[in-house]
DNA sequence: TTGATCGGAGATCATTATAGTCTCCGATCT
DNA sequence: AGATCGGAGACTATAATGATCTCCGATCAA
């Protein structure tokens, strides 16, 4: 449950790679394309595209056509929230239907709903944790070894 | 993004319920059927059905037969969390499809996976904040008057 | 003891969301 | 000019979800 679309697991792991690679040592400010990074990772070409565009759109990050074109960072890493990359991949973050009603919307049990406002402050929590995490806290530290979290060791969930 | 399904949504709204019936002022012990609980909040009457068999399998409703039968909390409103509820109903918490994997099982880009670690602890971030709050929580303090969080006012997302 | 009322359980169906693919276009560099 | 890029739209397949239907066994009360 609560899990995230692949589309915004490739999203997170294109940044992460952008980002590495224009802040790492080796080539600094390079851009990457699109294929660099879905051999890289496993990814489905055409789908990776999609969501590079979509990032690009929203302006996380820019693009450049023809030869030796790519993506760069358009923000800083700092700038560049994982609650932000995350909507604009799956849209507006929200755990229950009624999050988002606007005027003249209403879900069948709104009139004798006992569960919203108990729903919205999980939302707002959890929302505030994802934008309070930004792409930098994502670089650096990963290693490539997969090491288990201590929290979810062992334990049947 | 992150939306927990609707039958999450009709298990909270059910166990919500039951608990105020049982520990509220008017029939203190009551037991609540499922009829009772459909037409109150608008809810399919069989959908609710299998929510609540899978509640009471999960020990977190008793459920009694025949005639004037129904279901009762089978623990305190302390003793049940949100996560508990929510991971009975959706299975185990993850937001990501690494979360889970048993020996033996690998996602395709798990050799080179740069976000498997931040998102690990995102994820225990999430299974906490929902673990630290009980039914007893959502109880009580519900108004019927929809509030809009302060956070989200007036924020196009 | 019979029948109405309850939950338990399985199969089934419709709809939607997701993941992935295909094709064509325009920009840009060499 | 042509190879290499991203941009964009339509399209398909598969899985998850929401919902429904049917039959069963337990229980209580008339």
């Amino acid at each position: 449950m609560l899990k995230i679309s692949k589309k915004a697991d490739y999203a997170l792991m294109a940044l992460q790679h952008i980002a590495s690679v224009q802040f790492g040592d080796v080539t600094p400010g390079r851009v990457v394309n699109t294929k660099e990074i879905a051999e890289e990772y496993n990814i489905p070409l055409e789908l990776l595209a999609k969501v590079l565009q979509v990032l690009s759109r929203s302006g996380m990050i820019e693009s450049h056509n023809g030869p030796k074109g790519g993506y760069l960072l358009a923000r800083s890493t700092r700038q560049i929230t994982i609650a932000q990359i995350l909507e604009s991949i799956e849209g507006p973050l929200g755990i229950t239907d009624c999050s988002h009603e606007k005027e003249g919307e209403f879900c069948m049990q709104r009139e004798h709903c006992n569960i919203r406002t108990p729903l919205l402050k999980i939302q707002d929590s959890i929302y505030q944790l994802l934008n309070n995490m930004t792409l930098e806290d994502m670089l650096g530290g990963t290693p490539l070894i997969t090491i288990q979290s201590p929290s979810t060791q062992g334990v049947e969930r």
